[in-house]
DNA sequence: CGGATGTCGAGAATGTTATTCTCGCACCGG
DNA sequence: CCGGTGCGAGAATAACATTCTCGACATCCG
């Protein structure tokens, strides 16, 4: 592509360093306008879905909202599927974030699981609290059908740190023998957040709804095994 | 719309006999011709979806495979939506009615729960088995976001059938206290499903996938009292 | 028989999106 | 000033779902 005829052979292999340099420059300057555009669609995309509290967004929509252009953003995103991707790995650290933050004045791993449940299962909701975090558990099911790898990507930071939870658990003996604390972190993540969302709207008809404390026993007995009894703070509500 | 002149004004409420069985007999004709065309677009569907192995279906694709045409397809279908509500309930009756029958031969309630389980797992998983039931699994997060109602009709049957049980096993005290069985199998039969689906492709990376055993220990522990004990089959491969 | 009425297939028309493509403008180093 | 390059505006394309129109065929009524 460069001009060959007024460069040495070497360069092939390893450009001189001005030219290094220049590139870099006007590479950081693109990379950091990039990175400017790339926010302003994200920012785009959760105001209309903050907004409008449903995840129906077109890519016109964003596209007019961040002010940019249609060219723009599929410069930047693959598609309006990596946008939604994006969005939620956005979301579910977010939510890790909030867990982690909630329960480190808490000492017993057993009661700071009761609070991840409890935070999970409330963000999971779809109903109440449409403000952010849900919507992308509403997005969640879909991609996990779609994308497995990607859902599993953007649960890593939750699963570790739940995991860690559990770990201190096992420690403390709070762990049912022969399940190892990976795998009952993962289990107790997903039973919190689909068991929230299988609620559905349905408050009307027959008291189908499983609340947050049962969800929570469930798992607790779940991973403690028989018997075992929710930790001090136990909300008795 | 009748020719109001020559009947009687009583009319208006009740039909002369005559003309109600006229009525009945052109109108059994043509429900049964409904019925049949119905069950065409269903089993055309049906056929779809497992030879592709996905649920990306045309509706114009069921429209020629079933030997009719767009038009009749709207007129027995409000939309592609409702065709695929049908196939979902269909396929969950089916498997309510495969559970019951693997499990008719059990008596210990606790362990047609762990068939109950088991068979729900496999049918969800997303992977295996693609021939029937679990594109339909894979349907029902879609569908619990946006029409939770429908899916607990859909879910119905199971549920009843899950409930049996779990009354069962409560009156042979095998129930943690406090808890009610139909909630008890609410969240039994969430867990298996979406514990099974939240497996995804991932089989090669880390050791992630839970196994059946797994999940099934997990709700047993769940729901089960203290000191209680996998029933007396517990498959410990 | 002959027209009225209803049913239905064939396929065109419409509407909504995502995604791609084409232009043309403005800016920038030489 | 010139050839690029980045980018906005918006037209073009492609899939689909859903609706609409037409015309053939049947069935019923007088």
């Amino acid at each position: 592509m460069a001009q060959k005829t007024e460069l040495p052979v070497s360069t092939t292999k390893e450009e001189p360093a001005w030219k290094q340099r220049a590139v870099e420059r006007s590479t950081r300057a693109a990379k950091i306008r990039a990175e400017q555009r790339v926010v302003q669609f994200l920012d785009a995309a959760q105001a209309i879905i903050a907004e409008k509290g449903s995840l129906d967004l077109t890519v016109q929509e964003v596209v007019d909202r961040s002010r940019q252009s249609l060219r723009s953003f599929y410069q930047h995103f693959s598609g309006k599927h990596e946008l939604l991707l994006a969005l939620f790995e956005n979301a579910l650290n977010e939510s890790a974030e909030e867990i982690r933050a909630a329960t480190e004045a808490e000492h017993d791993p057993v009661n700071q699981l009761r609070i991840a449940v409890h935070l999970l299962f409330e963000q999971s909701h779809t109903d109440q609290a449409r403000q952010r975090r849900p919507l992308f558990t509403d997005f969640a099911p879909q991609l996990l059908v779609s994308h497995p790898a990607e859902v599993r990507v953007a649960h890593a930071p939750l699963l570790t740190l739940i995991t860690e939870m559990m770990t201190r658990a096992a420690e403390a003996g709070q762990l049912r023998t022969g399940l190892r604390p990976r795998r009952a972190a993962a289990m107790v993540m997903q039973t919190a957040m689909f068991l929230s969302q299988s609620n559905g709207v349905a408050a009307s008809e027959n008291a189908h709804p499983i609340t947050v404390d049962e969800a929570w026993e469930f798992c607790f007995s779940g991973f403690a095994g028989p018997g075992a009894v929710t930790g001090s703070a136990t909300s008795q509500a």
